[in-house]
Order: C-alpha cells, then structure tokens, then sequence
DNA sequence: TTGTATGCGTTATCAG
DNA sequence: CTGATAACGCATACAA
C-alpha cells in the first residue's frame, strides 16, 4: 500500500519513504499492473476513439489532437476503425466497452439504437465529434454540415456560377453537405444537379477520374467537391485537358488540407479546424471524467469559407 | 466458470447452457470486464503502437493497416506518438508496458538503451518498423533507406543530372537515405550537394518554400525530395516560376503517395508498400503470441523505384 | 505517515 | 460437461 501510493500520491508519503521506494523499482525493474490497477479503481485512464477509417486527410489531424491532448492528461487512446457501416460501429462499441474506458470518442452523430441502449447503459462519457445536433448522447464537438453546403451554394451563387456539377463520396456527413447545397441551389432555380459518385476514401485519382466521368456528361461552369482532395484531382484533369480553372471550369473544394492554399490555382474552400475538434472533445472528456462540470456540452466550432483562386 | 466457458469456449459447454447463457447476457446487458480478464490469464488482447506521428501520410496507412489485421485477430490498438526524440519514446513505452499489451510494434530501430532494456526485460513480442537491421529487438518488417538513396544516385546520374539540390525533412529515416545518396555522389564525383532543410511534417508548402530557399542559392539540374509531399510543392514552386518540369528542374520525390502517378508532371518517385508493413508486422505479432513459430523474423520488403515524367 | 483487511471480476486448476 | 477454489495485482476503507 506505500508503494502504491509513493508511485500516484506522493504527496502523502514522507519524502524519504518515496525515494526508498523510487530506488527499489528502479533496483527491480518493476513496472505496475494497469490491469490491476483499473480493476481495482474503476479507471482505466483509458480513452475509447472510433472513427471511419485512420488514413483519411479529415481524421488524421483530429485523431492526432486528441492523442496529443490526452497524453497530456495522462490517458492513453484505444484507436479503432469502424468503416461506414452502423452495425460495424455497435460491435466495436461493446467489445471497446468491455476495456472498461474511462470515456469515448464517437465520429458523428448516426448511431444504430443498439449502441445508443449499450452506451448509455455503460454510463461512460461520451463526445461526438464531426457533427452537430441539439441532441447528442452526451458531450459533442462539429460543426453543421448542412450550413457548410448551404454557404458554398450562396457563394457559388454570388459568384454567377449557374451550371453546377458535383463530385461527391458517399458518406453521410458529405451527404448532408450536399443537402444543404441542393436546397439552397434549388431555391434560386437550380434543380438537381448532376452528381459523380466517388468511392470512400477520397482519393486525387478518384477526383480526376470523377471529373473525366462528369464532362462526358454535361456541362458546366463549377465542380464542386466534397473534399479538397478530390477538388485538387479535378484541377489537374481539368489542366490536363486543357481547361483553364478557373476560367473555364471553377473548382471549389472542402476542408483546407494543407495543400489548398499553395496549389497553382490556390483552392477555394470551406476551413475546418480539424485540431481543436480533437483538443476540445479530449478536454471535455477528461474534465468530465475527473468531476469538473462541463459547462457547454455542444461545441460549435464553425467553419469559414476561404476565397481563392480556383472559383 | 460456465459462463467464462460459454463465452470465450462454447465448444466446451453443452449447446443448452450455452444458449442460456447467451440469453442472460442479452437480458441483462452484461458486459465482460477485459480488465479482470487480462489480470487472470495474463492476455490482454492489446497491441501498442508507437508512431513519430500520425498525421504523416507515410504512418498513416500502415496504421490503418495494422488496424484492421489487429481487428481480424481480435485484438485492439493502443496508438501512441513518441515525436522524434528517444527519452519520449522511453517514457510511452514504460507507461504502455503497464497496460500488459500482448505484443508492441515500434517505428524504427533506434532506441535508447533505457528502453531495451525495459522491453526486453518484459518479455513481449516487439516489431519494429519502417527500417531494416540484422540486430532488431525482436522482429521487424521494413526496408532499406540507405538503398533507397543509393538506387535514387544511381537513376539520377544515368539520366545525366550532375548538379543536384536536395530538399529534406530531419527525420532519421530521411537522414539515412540521404548518406546512401550522397554516398553514391561522392563516388562520381559530386560531392556535398546543397540542402535544405525542412521541419517535420513534410507539407506541401514547406516544399514550395524550400524550393525558393534553395533557388536562391545555387543553380540545380534536378531537385531530390525526401517524400512526395516536398516534391508536390516543389513542382509546383517550380512551375510558378516559370520553369518547366523536368526540362528545366526536374524533381524526385519519395512514398509513391496516391497523388504522386495523377499528378501533373507525375511525380518520379521510389515506391513503398505502406501497407504490407503494417500488415505483415500485426500478422506476425499475432502468430507469435498464439504461439506460431514466426520463421522469419526479419522481412524485407524492398521498394521499387518509379520512373515517371517528374526526372 | 504507514499498515491491514478486503474486494475488484475474471480465469486456471482441479474435482466431480 | 459443470462447479468449487484460489489466484491475478492492485486500490479502497479503515485502523493504528
């Protein structure tokens, strides 16, 4: 019982008591049981992230903030991928469950009944991330997809684009960005526009190939894409045919990847802070788990629409 | 005892139990405590991972890969950043070892001495990464950078470039291709080619900015990148100059990045199977600890270098 | 400031 | 095929 407390609360063991201590598990090597150790405390210091897939521009950042923030608090991250599918997703919940994590990370706000039931019923916190809603399971750090959609259709609009195409992947946070745009689009007499379904994950090919695939049927004065990868491939098929962009063909992206901002034509885009996603679902997290009151348990974090070159 | 049984061996239990069992789970929502579990049997069912960093295109998709082989072997992913400093990496390691992981793959082959120490006095099966050595710890799937800087001095001298600029991230890794670069340099007669240096990440607009440092500084027949990411920005630097690539500059890049074949020049690059790293290292991690004989423990997965349009 | 008794929820082991 | 018992290595609660 010393030793344990000489290793987490020092604090209350006479200082020479701790060094005798510090000396002996240096002397043997001894590394303490964390299995034992939650078991026995009901905590894990462990923090549960499910995301759709790891090596996707959007996540990466995101995953990487929490990661950075939680070892600052002393958590450690169990990182699992779920794909697109809800059933995939409830599986994973419970077997993650099961670890007995001090608190979860869930990317977006679709959940099947049955993980909603197992996870309130595991009473562990929870932040979604990647998406809003009045109603979340528990904390939630996005932003509004539909409202990004609706402001890259005024801009869009503003700008005297009239013949829309879109290259789109087929995950529901890009669809409700889609949705958002079609409304607003639809409004000011422009009905269905001719979409390229792309393949997760995006990729600069499937931007050029969605673009080929587009101009064989229609045409257009604005493509715009559901991410900035898929915006920088559209650019480089439009150039490769000779099509100047903006021009010719305007291109409008999401996210503001790194590479948007220096690209020849620099990529107008919808900024996202992928970071602080990360940061404040992570900080949440842990404050709830060590007693402070999160005040604000739904996050906004917005977005803002970048203005560049390529429309 | 007969529940452990008809939840982890239900061969071992008589259907009729089993199915009671099953129902009892079902009405109570019990969930199995892998803490307890893991403290009994001494399996935790855990593999640590420890990167550099995540959000590094070259990480990322053998993360995700090693995700999802871990996910068919049943296994869960502890993921962690070391940065690129060895006291760090020392430190995560000692605190994950406390988690019991059944095994632990680690990016690259240098270690301090601490941390040897410490793995191999734990007794788990370790995997290193993304480099290659006679004398791993333990096992190890990667390949040579000295050979992939070799193999880059030898395309570029055959193609008749004499006067190189380098443009370089500070990383160990990058570090050895570049002496097997310069290496091969040296030998016909170049010697101390110019560089610049880079800041980790590797992003595309370090790339551009490099670039322009190195321009200013000396006159280059071609520019050698340490990923494609610096190579990306630098074509594009290059080509808001004015100047053709690679008639006038040509560039080499370096992962073979899913931009690298749609670009614009492509890029010319030394392709690295990102993924079977992550793969083959999870499989054999499982292997051993399920007790397979891993016959060899040393793979070398080689590269290829891609001529494209870039150099 | 230190120590003792007890229990966390499983699985290994052995007995039926 | 099922059950009884004893760990696993810690932290909680309480006593000294």
């Amino acid at each position: 019982m010393t030793v344990s407390r000489a290793l987490n609360t020092p604090q209350l063991v006479r200082p020479k008591t701790v060094e005798k201590v510090i000396a002996a598990v240096k002397a043997t090597g001894y590394i303490p049981n964390a299995l034992a150790g939650g078991l026995a405390s009901r905590r894990s210091k462990l923090i549960a992230v499910v995301v759709p897939q790891i090596n996707n521009n959007m996540f990466v950042d995101t995953i990487q903030a929490i990661s950075d923030e939680l070892a600052v608090r002393g958590y450690h991250m169990l990182l699992c991928v779920a794909g697109y599918t809800q059933q995939t997703e409830a599986d994973l919940v419970a077997a993650l469950l099961s670890r007995r994590p001090d608190g979860i990370v869930l990317t977006g706000i679709h959940h099947s009944t049955d993980l909603k039931k197992v996870i309130l019923n595991a009473n562990v916190p929870v932040v979604e991330i990647w998406d809003l809603t009045p109603t979340p399971l528990d904390m939630l750090v996005g932003f509004s997809h539909e409202k990004v959609g609706q402001a890259t259709a005024e801009y869009l609009l503003r700008k005297g684009y009239r013949r829309p195409g879109l290259l789109w992947t087929v995950d529901k946070r890009a669809a409700q960005r889609k949705a958002g745009l079609c409304e607003v689009l639809e409004r000011n007499g422009i009905s269905e526009p001719r979409v390229a379904d792309v393949a997760l994950p995006a990729r600069f090919t499937s931007g050029r190939q969605g673009l080929a695939q587009l101009l064989e049927q229609g045409d257009f004065d604005v493509i715009v894409c559901s991410s900035d990868t898929l915006a920088q491939g559209a650019i480089i098929e439009a150039q490769s045919r000779g099509l100047q962009v903006p021009q010719d063909l305007a291109v409008i992206g999401f996210g503001d990847l790194d590479f948007a901002a220096g690209n020849q034509p620099a990529i107008t885009t919808v900024s996202v802070d992928r970071q602080i996603i990360g940061q404040r679902a992570a900080t949440m997290l842990a404050d709830r788990i060590e007693g402070s009151e999160v005040d604000v348990p739904v996050v906004d974090i917005g977005f803002h629409f970048v203005e560049r070159e390529s429309a």
